[in-house]
DNA sequence: GAACGTACGCAACGTTATAACGTGTCTTAA
DNA sequence: TTAAGACACGTTATAACGTTGCGTACGTTC
């Protein structure tokens, strides 16, 4: 865990919300009066990633800090289109099911990427409002 | 649906695995010898999305068409890293999941993204032997 | 036949991601 | 102590993906 890899990940976790990977650059740049290029954040985000501490939202582009780096967690996602919160849950069912599903086919799954767009509660309630 | 979209349909069914919207720019100046710009192609993808005749990978940027229009399905995919293939599965279930841990969290659903990346039963007989 | 809606053409631009190569630093071992 | 290797990061350039904005053509509909 470099300087580096330490900050792209404190970053994300002050965000509170999934960040693109350009948003970490010019973030980075603001806070360490630093210029960084594209390819060393990716590597930090691939490193991170690897390590189970970052989760990359497919339907955004864009990362975020894992709840439960400890545990080997589903990465199940409900994203907001409002707020642009998103939401970490747990549910193991989920990935039973698509084992299940990939026994079937006889396909090796490696990675799963479970994403549901939609709107949240609390700008539900808002818009409802 | 207009010959364009109708072409653009054509050549997803006959490609047989998922297409970049520029492969798809690039099949249809060959194809038609008619030059299509970015804008273009993805209009009529936004509109094939829409009438649930296509559907978006997301971990791939590409787009592939749905097994089963007529039907409103979960657009549960698993992607082979091997040959790049896609395939479609149904599995009610999993949406059923998905909508109770979003009642949960009283957020309202309006598109899901679920997708397995891995090797199919194909690929990894091949690697195998 | 004038007004309108819809789809497409086109240029430019914005965003996301990687390739290719070089440099500094730390470790390991002769 | 220095050569060799591994690893992370810097830098430039470019590839890949996607949208904005505006204009034009072709049908409706009244």
């Amino acid at each position: 865990m470099t300087a580096l890899r330490k900050r792209v990940l404190e970053l994300l976790w002050a965000n509170g919300g999934p960040m693109s990977a350009y948003q970490l650059i010019e973030a980075i740049k603001r806070r360490d009066s630093r210029p960084v290029g594209p390819p060393t954040v990716y590597r930090a985000l691939h490193f991170l990633m690897a390590q189970g501490l970052v989760s990359r939202i497919e339907s955004l582009n864009a990362f975020v800090p894992c709840v439960h780096p400890e545990r080997d967690h589903d990465c199940l996602f409900f994203i907001c289109r409002g707020c642009r919160a998103s939401f970490e849950v747990e549910d193991p069912r989920i990935g039973g099911l698509l084992a299940e599903d990939a026994a079937l086919l006889g396909f090796v799954a490696t990675r799963r990427t479970v994403e549901v767009q939609g709107t949240c509660a609390h700008c539900a309630e808002a818009g409802a409002a």
